[in-house]
RNA sequence: GCCGGGGUGGCGAAACGGCAGACGCGGGGGACUUAAAAUCCCAGGCCGGCAACGGCGUGCGGGUUCGAAUCCCGCCCCCGGCACCA
């Protein structure tokens, strides 16, 4: 071509050998730069508003999955953005590195766990590096470290000593296949199944560590000023299983017990009352003639499985005890009977029996012919709903709800009852009877009993030469290095406990230790908690709803009641990310073969394509199937990207065109999308803006712009745009754009609103609310006008037909719409 | 049963109460090429029609509104959580 193209030429970027993106070269060049260059260490002083980013730590399985990928990108995306809308960011990464994988690895192949886990870690840390994660490696935190875990068994003595942490025999959940106990919030589903291995659990009595989570039942129902998703509010909630109710006894003969009911104003219904099997009371009140059926019964439910006593639901049984108990405002004897439908681990264990109103009591009743008064009118019966009371004496005739208040003030003032609540949360059981955990700070001294460690002798460390039997009993069991010591209160002969926590108490804090992870003197520096928390977003799977998310908000208000930090949540937002699934919709399982691994997907893509892809599927807490189609349109829109960059770099002067606006506006409604869809993470909507903005380039140059200035203006904005999503590709792009230092600290571009202005905008005409006709009128143009030009159009006209036109609608610069009388 | 979230083209999905289907995938047509790949362009909800155009369309039935995918009421279905919780 000679000199200037010819006019009106088409110039568009060519495909050629040389403007291919090379992403492998530019990816590790880059990743290089970034590390040499201390690119993404955490700001020391404080020079801008601060923002803590946080991701879930992961647990150092061995490689990352895809679903890894899925999870990690937008919070790397987002520290990312966060940085250039001019904030200090802290966003650490660390690893949850004890518990059981690592023990069993150790069972069947000999290799320690610490040396299983380390390696673990060091292959994971590679991976996350080719990710192009801005991760601060400076504040790693790994957990099986003594000088992490250390702060774990600090943190327990302070608990220990504010009534926080205590030990109890109690009926516990045990999974035979883990060979430990596990707290009520890791037994899940209708077979109580172990939450890590899917075996059924069993009951079992043992003396376990427990921390006092349901002193915070209350406050954790409070999400005053968190965004979090309702699902995890809701889940949450829900467990924790609020019910206002009222509590009285039952006298029976010299002995008593306490009911519990939410349904007080169905009191005079009351024709029978029911313990649980286990109840204390059982004993000492079941007559002589009942003895052996109550026995037979008891030994009976004691044998079933939870399993098997769920199995029968329906066929609710029970015995007669023989005794009776009086009622307490009707003095009539009730009989008093025993059921398994009636829970040892909820309430007291006994409840007052109302077969006219709830439906266990009146399958129960109708099995053994016990009496159903009515006390509720209307309807069939069992009838659960609120009504008008009858068959109550003085109450008859009130509402459901005011002889709720009236029959629960005469129980108050007779001091019979009281008003209370319930909760189905338990305390927190922490005890683990495995070797790769925390071990609880305390020693057993036949002279002083229960002595906890000093924080001078700590950490308690786990033996490093422990030896790992094919039993899968701890190894803290057997060794007598680690069993045998002194007490620190007399001096005598003392064995260590040799339970381990829960690795849910490592992840109930991490978040506070990046701060300082090597602090020796305290779990964090408090001048930089004080900087840094709490953390501002948090990013995670649901499947920790319940489980770390409650335990975590648990620690911090303890740790505010310890007086170690001045707020009460830890995470102010929360964000979950769904599930990648299977080309086949399918969950991916190496059994299903629809496995896609990421490493081969780097090899092949290179890392900002399958970052982009798997943010392009759609909305991030949706998940969706992967599709290998799918990606290979990140793959064009990379190159068409990259091919538009260098044309940009290489297109001269400023010469304008018509088309320069229209471009400039583009861009500037580009800045505006992508800005306001990162804020809300939409990260699938902020990519098609930027896909948008790109055929608007290519739209200008196929129409024969030509302006060079104005083209590396909109593509050293879009690089900064893509920065986030796209590092490396954007970090080539900036240099290559003339930019000065890294894309990733420039500043993020803002939408300029009188630029995003359009001279003409087009305006819809609808006629009874359908669409007739689009008119070109200018911007803001007067209403009288735009009516004229919409009445003067042939298609409205048609539309119309000759009818008189009753109302007129208009909003400004949108639409009009004329409606017919 | 209770709680939470959903239901929009062939597919993934967009849409402050104001042009439904942006963006992408797939399939279709075309340009370039000896050919293919790559790239670029065009069309693209469904039905009828050569077309202009018309009708119908956001799970179903009502309602509010000049106007509803969006708000309200009543259902149906799907996903997730909890479930003998007194």
């Amino acid at each position: 071509m000679l000199g200037e193209e010819g006019a009106a030429m088409a110039v568009r970027p060519v495909e050629t050998a040389e403007s291919r993106y090379d992403f492998a070269e530019i990816e590790r060049k880059w990743q290089a730069a970034w590390a040499a260059a201390d690119l993404y260490r955490t700001p020391a002083a404080e020079q801008r508003p601060k923002y803590y980013m946080l991701t879930m730590y992961p647990y150092p399985s061995g490689d990352f999955h895809v679903g890894h990928w899925y999870a990690m990108t937008p919070p790397d995306v987002y520290a990312r953005y966060m940085r250039m809308r001019g904030h200090d960011v802290l966003f650490p990464i660390g690893f949850d590195a004890f518990g059981l994988p690592a023990e069993n690895a150790a069972i069947k192949r000999g290799i320690h766990p610490r040396t299983w886990t380390m390696d673990n870690i060091a292959r994971m840390r590679a991976q996350l590096r080719t990710m192009g994660t801005m991760f601060d490696w400076e504040r790693e935190v790994v957990t099986c470290d003594p000088e992490y875990y250390r702060w774990n068994q600090w943190f327990f003595l302070r608990f220990l000593e504010k009534g926080l942490a205590y030990k109890k025999h109690a009926p516990v959940d045990w999974c035979p296949s883990c060979q430990t106990t596990l707290a009520r919030e890791q037994v899940v589903g209708e077979e109580r199944r172990c939450e890590r291995c899917d075996t059924p659990v069993i009951r079992k009595d043992l003396d376990q560590w427990f921390f006092r989570i349901t002193a915070y039942a209350d406050e954790l129902l409070s999400f005053h000023g968190l965004d979090w998703p309702e699902r995890v509010k809701a889940m949450q909630t829900n467990w924790i299983g609020r019910s206002e109710g009222t509590a009285f006894a039952f006298e029976v003969g010299q002995e008593r017990f306490e009911v519990f009911t939410t349904r007080i104003d169905t009191l005079y219904g009351c024709s029978f009352a029911v313990l649980a099997p286990e109840h204390p009371l059982v004993e000492r009140i079941t007559t002589p003639e009942q003895r052996d059926a109550v026995a037979a019964y008891i030994g009976q439910a004691s044998r079933e499985s939870d399993t098997e006593r769920l199995s029968t639901a329906r066929q609710r049984t029970g015995v007669f005890t023989g005794a009776h108990a009086k009622h307490p405002l009707t003095g009539q004897p009730i009989p008093v009977w025993i059921a398994d439908y009636v829970l040892m681990s909820y309430g007291t264990g006994a409840i007052m029996a109302v077969p006219g109103h709830d439906e266990r009591d009146f399958d129960f009743a109708t099995r053994y012919g016990l009496p159903i008064p009515r006390v509720i009118e209307g309807g069939d019966l069992p009838h659960t709903g609120a009504g008008t009371l009858v068959n109550s004496g003085p109450y008859d005739g009130m509402t459901s709800a005011d002889a709720w208040n009236a029959i629960a003030d005469a129980l108050e003032k007779g001091g019979i009852g009281r008003r209370t609540v319930q909760y189905r949360l338990r305390d927190w059981l922490i005890s683990r009877q495995r070797y790769w955990g925390t071990p609880i700070p305390v020693v057993y001294c036949d002279a002083c009993g229960i002595v906890p460690v000093p924080d001078s002798d700590l950490p308690v460390v786990l033996p490093p030469d422990a030896e790992f039997r094919p039993t899968g009993e701890s190894p803290l069991l057997h060794d007598p290095s680690f069993l045998n010591t002194t007490c620190p209160k007399c001096g005598g002969p003392a064995r260590r406990e040799t339970d381990t926590m829960d690795t849910f108490v490592d992840s109930s804090w991490y978040m506070y230790r990046y701060l300082s992870p090597h602090d020796g003197a305290a779990p964090f520096d408090p001048a930089a908690a004080a900087r840094w928390l709490p953390v501002d977003t948090y990013t995670g799977g649901i499947e920790h709803a319940i489980l770390h998310l409650m335990y975590m908000r648990f620690f911090t208000k303890a740790m505010r009641d310890l007086g170690l930090v001045a707020f009460g949540e830890p995470a102010l937002r929360l964000r979950n990310q769904g599930i990648i699934l299977g080309e086949n919709s399918e969950k991916m399982s190496k059994s299903r073969g629809n496995v896609v691994n990421p490493d081969d997907l780097v090899a092949r893509y290179g890392a900002d394509v399958v970052r982009l892809y798997l943010m392009f599927i759609g909305p991030w807490d949706q998940g969706g199937p992967w599709n290998s189609r799918g990606i290979e349109g990140i793959v064009r829109f990379q190159q068409r990207l990259w091919r538009t960059c260098l044309d940009a770099a290489a297109t001269g002067g400023g010469r304008d065109h018509p088309g320069d606006p229209s471009l400039r506006r583009a861009l500037h409604q580009a800045i505006a999308r992508v800005t306001a869809d990162l804020d809300r993470f939409a990260f699938n909507t902020a990519i098609s803006a930027m896909m948008t903005l790109l055929n608007e380039v290519g739209a200008y140059r196929e129409a024969g712009g030509g302006n060079g200035d104005l083209l590396r203006e909109v593509m050293r904005a879009f690089t900064r745009l893509i920065a986030p999503l796209a590092p490396h590709q954007a970090e080539e792009m900036w240099q290559r754009l003339g930019g000065a230092g890294s894309v990733h600290v420039q500043a993020w571009p803002e939408a300029d609103a009188a630029l995003l202005r359009q001279e003409r905008v087009t305006i819809v005409v609808q006629v009874n609310g359908k669409v007739r006709d689009r008119l070109e009128v200018d911007a803001d143009a007067p209403e009288d006008e735009v009516r004229a030009a919409a009445l003067a159009s042939a298609k409205v006209q048609a539309a119309i037909g000759g009818r008189a036109v009753a109302k007129l609608v208009a909003v400004p610069n949108r639409l009009v719409n004329l409606v017919l009388g």
